[in-house]
DNA sequence: GTGTGCCATGTAACCGATTACACGATTTGA
DNA sequence: TCAAATCGTGTAATCGGTTACATGGCACAC
């Protein structure tokens, strides 16, 4: 009825509660015959080990967590799905807890967490969770992706964020627009805030004069702020807006409003989510490529666990890992761009080279 | 340095062990004074419970289990989110694991949570890997979802995989489709395998001949299988999709081969995930709220956690929830569906109606 | 004044696995 | 033949909470 446990295994086995741990652990010197019987017996019994019991001799829980703002949208299902294929390699299990859009949230989350996993990656772009985090955590190891500005404090993950929104305006330059308007994401998030930055900049350094609405990162906002756009008196042939969900928006509002992209308006988006391929025109966006970036933060903090539990109390390498977003160009913006890319003259959207936008990644 | 137990905290605070814990835990009765000077010094020191220890005393984890065949899309990123919300209320961790796209791996990831966890939610639309995951258990308390046929021997949540692909081929039907061919989910996948059933039958009812190929729910093989329908001889002016995905791959090939939807295919797809109010034209399909589906999952398995432990330990209410899916009509079969329904004459994808599209859900 | 009962608090057994140490048996070397 | 080394196995302490039961103080009633 109840479940076995590891004396009722010795028992069945009429060995010792030491041999069954040693046996069903591997490792120690245990004979192949009595390792036989113990494992016959186990397997006859259903015995599985008590996971608490053992994470109180052994003061490991062989669990992460993972602490996220929120758990919308293909961003975050890509970066679960890095994360849970890193940490089933390492034989860790991964406890998740979104939708944590404040500061306290996130913080309520870190606490219930504590004692409850050997490690936590924080995904916070908020600013004062962001310090919550460090705050918190006291001596569990920990990898940061706030996606602010390099802070070498914390081993963390950024993606180069200003770098990216350089690159996105420097693209739409290229392409011979020189009205470039963005939709940024909420204030206060880090991102968001970092990505209008490298906006701001290139604008300056181009001699043009920024021009700004400020969304949320949903879909919704990108469709309203568009409107904005077209509403206001300023002219724009060109949009960089702060991630791909808030672009897409843009796109429905141009289509409805018969504005064409990429003839009349070229539009860029940032993260290269799923959706981004199929949408149409493509999305030209700056790639992070999201599962790739989540299992590299779980693979950090799994050395920093090793590394802890070999005896280095000291801090762990607290080297601020960068992201680079690379550009990819699709439709939204191919007509704009030099035109000897160019490969055909048919309408965008129904291109030969729509195919090639659903196959990359 | 190393973090503080209960008789740390005691020895600050000058009571025994047995008072924090009362203190901590609420309920029992301490004195309001000495409540305050334990909370005072539990915080002083950092407190945090090792939940290990209180799991084994109490032989609770407060941690449930998810086991998922993939983690790719949104369809599962919308059932975590709403798992994930309804554990928080209830106080609940949750672990995920995901990926097992087989039965052995979903063996696995069973085994390696039991003694871990109060409860699993099991996702399993193959055949043999549902079987394991009612032999697996034991007594672990359990909700199934595979979307085979209800199934009442274990608790469980079912999607009308069947009078959802009815009601597909009936609004098809209904738009003036008489040749409608469908884009089967793989073979052993119990969803795959009901949808394809319903297909076949509303076909029969309707004394037209089917007409199937198989895909494997990815947006590719529908591109594939669209391409080969072109190609073979039948003509068709209908397309059931297996799944949304398949459905979007389906409608881009058309859109490549200049074949114009829904003036000359209608398509219908299955899920709702979002980006099916996205695409242009917006896809046709049969909503399932996923992220409630997920939510009420939960739900089912606390309370059959707390009835379990409220002494019952009879068989569970093994009640098969029907979630019945909901048609939802968009662009993709519009200008066939009875043409009172069409509202202007514009051009599908730029219609005035598009903007509702992406409102709903 | 003494007995009864209540209530806040303390003591210690217990949950189940790990593991340092002890022990007995066997092998090895002189 | 005996001492030492080796090896498999057992005993019991330990991890950190929870909680049944014990205890001691105080109020109230007689």
């Amino acid at each position: 009825m109840k479940p076995a446990t590891i004396r009722d295994v010795a028992r069945h086995a009429q060995v010792s509660v030491a041999s069954v741990s040693r046996a069903l652990n591997g490792s120690d010197t245990v004979t192949e015959q009595t390792r036989k019987r113990i494992l016959m017996s186990a397997e006859a019994l259903q015995y599985v080990p008590h996971s608490g019991a053992r994470s109180l001799s052994t003061s490991k829980t062989n669990t992460l967590g993972i602490i996220l703002p929120d758990l919308y949208g293909e961003f975050f299902s890509e970066l679960i799905r890095g994360m849970d294929l890193a940490a089933r390699e390492h034989g860790y299990h991964l406890i998740v807890s979104g939708s944590h859009d404040d500061a306290d949230g996130a913080a309520t989350a870190i606490r219930s967490m504590r004692g409850r996993v050997d490690g936590l990656v924080v995904l916070s772009p908020q600013i004062d969770s962001a310090n919550l985090a460090t705050a918190m955590t006291g001596r569990l190891p920990v990898v940061l992706m706030n996606g602010g500005a390099a802070d070498a404090t914390r081993p963390s993950i950024v993606v180069d964020n200003h770098g990216g929104a350089r690159t996105a305006v420097q693209h739409l330059l290229d392409g011979g627009c020189r009205s470039i308007a963005h939709i940024a994401g909420p204030a206060g998030n880090l991102e968001a805030e970092a990505r209008l930055a490298g906006y701001l900049e290139a604008m300056a350094e181009a001699g043009l004069e920024p021009h700004v609405v400020e969304g949320d990162f949903n879909q919704g906002s990108g469709h309203e702020s568009a409107q904005a756009l077209m509403k206001a008196d300023r002219r724009f042939d060109g949009v960089f807006c702060g991630n791909d969900m808030m672009a897409i928006g843009a796109l429905l509002a141009f289509q409805e409003a018969g504005v064409r992209c990429p003839e009349d308006v070229a539009v860029v988006g940032f993260d290269d989510v799923p959706i981004a391929a199929l949408v149409r025109p493509g999305l030209t966006t700056l790639r992070i490529r999201i599962a790739e970036t989540g299992r590299r933060a779980l693979q950090r903090l799994v050395s920093q666990i090793q590394a802890a539990h070999a005896g280095r109390v000291s801090d762990p390498d607290p080297t601020c890992e960068v992201v680079r977003p690379e550009l990819v160009i699709r439709s939204s913006t191919r007509a704009t761009a030099s035109t000897t890319r160019a490969t055909d003259g048919r309408p965008s959207g129904v291109t030969a080279s729509a195919q090639g936008e659903n196959q990359d990644g």
